[in-house]
DNA sequence: AACAGACCTGACCAACCAGTCAAGTTTAAA
DNA sequence: TTTAAACTTGACTGGTTGGTCAGGTCTGTT
């Protein structure tokens, strides 16, 4: 016996090796979010995957190749929740629905947020690319719409960008903040005053920009 | 010549001594807020106060506790900005008057805030204490406020909590993220950019809280 | 002038960490 | 079954870092 998960199964190579990728992926997320990309050390990687920490060496080449593995995936999560800012539908449901998939983004990928939230703050040295290509096309797409409906008057006239900041710091903070907020709480936030702060955020945001939300409860 | 600054004029004593750590205490609040806590060497602090590294260690015991330093003297400014939050004034005129000050400590304590940020993303080990009690009895204070607006019927019903996220994610954002909002920006905000990303700010909250704020070009 | 204590700093060290490697074991294909 | 490649891992290493210290300089006081 060598295997790396305690109930790992054998499966396939291919399989195998996904698996275990993953697994070091998972840890690194966490850990490099607890502790920064200075801060964490492989050990503690390997640790938390329970894996010898010459093994992530076999996967990963070098600590920051497996920290950009880490920050790429996120940028797909983000990617994904980027989409649903669906630029066909109406303002109040694209904005509504885009502002609760990263709610929930927030809460179920804590960690990632984290990461992404410190490699942002710390001058983007890895993702700049990512940046200065997928981020600023979307963005500027998004502007192009809201200015359209601003144009059509359905949306009180503003800077698109302060608004896309709002939601972006707004959904974020409950990832990046989660402690505090949990310290406020005294305890993780339910799944009701999740659904509540998720509203509020919505009717303040819709409002704010001018629309008249009818109850996001769907 | 042995003398820190460049340009240091021989004061008294205790004068040197604290100019000197206030140099020692800005230096690190860059290195920290650039790299963290764990990326952060105090070399490089050391090379951006020119001073030498031994010096560091006569003024602070450790890294931890010059990093502990920095970090109470953000949360002095955060108290500050805090205070601007006037229970007594009307509900337009406080949040209009705090989020403005927020932004303010945004542009100019970038370093700051975003250790700040840093410190709390890493589950606050050194601060814990301040968000339990500091933190909490502003918390509590102001949400008391905000529910006595919301009885008297002067803002629209909501979990004053969510609000008060929003208005911090928001504000703290600026800094934070400001990489992120200068990339897509090709360059830093102008002071017009600034004032028109608060201005929208201040109307999306007010308007979205039930709030119809006049022009706050005061 | 003489002294004590504050202040300064180059050189050093022990601990730690990313990354390597050689000697294995397991797997799958021939 | 044989064989080669994929995988595993304990032990090791070179470089870095936080922290120390001895020997010096400066400053205010008597």
């Amino acid at each position: 016996m060598a295997q790396a998960e305690g109930a790992e199964k054998s499966g396939s190579r291919a399989e195998n090796r996904e698996e275990t990728e993953r697994a070091i992926l998972d840890a690194a997320e966490v850990v490099f979010a607890q502790s920064g990309f200075g801060g964490a050390t492989m050990q503690a990687i390997a640790d938390r995957a329970r894996l010898p920490k010459a093994n992530l060496h076999y996967y990963f080449a070098s600590k920051e190749k497996l920290y950009r593995q880490v920050v790429e995936r996120i940028f797909t999560i983000w990617l994904e929740a980027a989409a649903s800012f669906d630029t066909e539908a109406e303002p109040e449901a694209a904005l509504r629905r885009y502002i609760q998939r990263k709610m929930q983004v927030s809460r179920e990928q804590r960690h990632g947020s984290k990461v992404w939230a410190n490699e942002v703050m710390h001058g983007a040295p890895i993702i700049q690319d990512y940046l200065e290509s997928a981020l600023k096309s979307w963005t500027d797409s998004r502007i192009a719409v809201i200015n359209r409906w601003i144009a059509e008057g359905r949306v009180r006239p503003l800077d698109p960008r302060w608004l896309l900041y709002m939601i972006w710091a707004t959904t974020q903070h409950y990832a990046d903040f989660a402690h505090q907020i949990e310290t406020l709480n005294a305890g993780p936030l339910s799944d009701a005053q999740w659904a509540e702060a998720t509203e509020t955020v919505c009717g303040i945001i819709l409002r704010g920009i001018g629309l008249e939300p009818a109850d996001g409860l769907a």
